[in-house]
DNA sequence: AGTTGACCCTGACGCTAGGTCATAGTTGAC
DNA sequence: GTCAACTATGACCTAGCGTCAGGGTCAACT
């Protein structure tokens, strides 16, 4: 019997056979004059043994000592430990593959319907996207990159609430606010761009603005809240500077946070 | 921002940012005097954006299209081609892990209950094996070492009806027929090692004791019809002549096996 | 001032389970 | 004789990094 014929009998390649060789797993058989292997019955049902244990997930470098006659009480013992971590990293994998699988098919969906494929729920992702495409001025439409790209890290995360997900989609996606807060962006990101000292009543009146519009301020305190508690539960230890490096517009980032900040602690009775 | 902190933000390691520079996932940013590599914010959305494509099996070889701005529609469509390829290639491997899983908890179980681990069912091996320990002579535990292997590669073939089984079960692991069935092998044995021409009388007495045991010849004639069936089926090109090389002990055999179907044929009427 | 420990750099090999050449000799059928 | 199909060896390739080897940098503590 020749190599071919071996691997063609256990539904295989003479590569494999020739690598089973190497690894030891299959002796060498005699060789014929003219140095081809010639393999007998014996090798066709240790080679299909190999197979068997392989396609069952069992690694090659375990398939010896499973498939060896003796049985002292610590090569079981072994061989018991080796299945059952084979079978908990089993597990593993399947969930592994079935998250992919959610994963994908949402991916797929997106790319389908002409969404962009992200990590946000479509909606939130397409109207972003939108908006960005059609901001006519490009520190509004960077202001919105900072905005998608902040909740988009927070979605990888894993830690950003369903709540925070609602806001926006609210927010952006809702045809009647979705207007208003783009031009409260907008000026927003006008207003980083002025100095911090020369802008006071510009930053409360922005603030003001933020405040009405914001409906449910809970909600808005939520977020605040919740932000850099997902950051950090989830590793990232990424502070405003390394956001916002301009120190002027950081500036103003901060003041206009800290008026809303009164803002919500003053009306926090009423909710 | 340095290597160590993006990495921590991602919740990868240094290795894997400085493996997606070298493909041209990461852009190379700046470096410090020392040399030491120099990170902005935009990196960690950039690299966690790869992680999470990588996460959901995206391959790396993907990732920049799938992130790529630039929405031609060419491209999209092949980036709809590859996420269906990958979601029928997560769905191929959900189904090995399930085969691999059920595969690999029986093996615990037989190893668990000091069985041999083995295609077969844990009682058919488990009998078989101690069959072969427990022969006293030689060529007994030969010839039942060459039954198990045979049905062994029938049974990893995948190709080995459920009756075969049931009727092994029957005739090696009750222990009623057990013995008889032992006996008749020995006999078989033997005889495998006489001159063929000389030994008519006993392969017809051998014979005629192998159809009497038997008692539902059916199963057998299934047997018979079935084992070439199903070696062919899985693409086992084996003839006699490979399993039993020895000319004498292959013509015993041969004629064994010619007073057997003749036995059957005369009382197929009956079943 | 020296030392320790924690980083950073590049380059190279290792891992799984074989696939895929490249090069060369052999067999078997027409 | 010729051609396809087989066999031999050896070497490189895959994915996604892990892990050393060998060396430089930096901040803190003794």
């Amino acid at each position: 019997m020749r190599i071919g014929q071996l691997a063609d009998a256990a539904g295989t390649t003479p590569r494999t056979v020739r690598h089973y060789h190497r690894l030891g797993l299959l002796d060498e058989p005699q060789r014929l004059p003219n140095g081809y292997r010639e393999y007998t019955v014996s090798d066709v049902v240790r080679l299909m043994r190999i197979r068997w244990l392989a396609d069952s997930g069992v690694p090659l470098g375990s398939v010896a000592a499973i498939l060896s006659e003796d049985v002292s009480d610590e090569a079981e013992s072994d061989v018991i430990a080796d299945l059952r971590a084979l079978i908990s990293a089993v597990q593993v994998e399947q969930a592994k593959l079935a998250r992919r699988h959610t994963r994908l098919a949402s991916m797929l969906a997106d790319a389908e319907n002409g969404n962009p494929i992200s990590a946000l729920p479509a909606d939130i992702a397409a109207a972003l996207a939108d908006a960005i495409d059609c901001a006519q001025l490009p520190e509004v439409s960077a202001v919105l990159r900072r905005e998608r790209d902040l909740l988009e890290v927070l979605a990888i995360s894993g830690a950003v609430p369903e709540e925070i997900l609602a806001w926006y989609a609210a927010a952006i996606v809702d045809d009647d606010q979705r207007e208003r807060s783009l031009a409260l962006l907008a000026d927003w990101s006008d207003l980083e761009g002025r100095n911090p000292h020369s802008a006071e009543a510009e930053i409360e009146v922005l603030s003001r603005r933020l405040l009405a519009h914001f409906e449910h301020q809970q909600t808005l305190a939520d977020l605040h809240a919740a932000v850099p508690t997902a950051a950090t539960g989830a590793g990232l230890a990424l502070s405003l500077e390394d956001v916002i490096p301009d120190d002027a517009q950081r500036e103003v980032v901060l003041r206009v946070q800290r008026r809303l900040l009164e803002g919500m602690s003053e009306s926090e009775g009423v909710c």
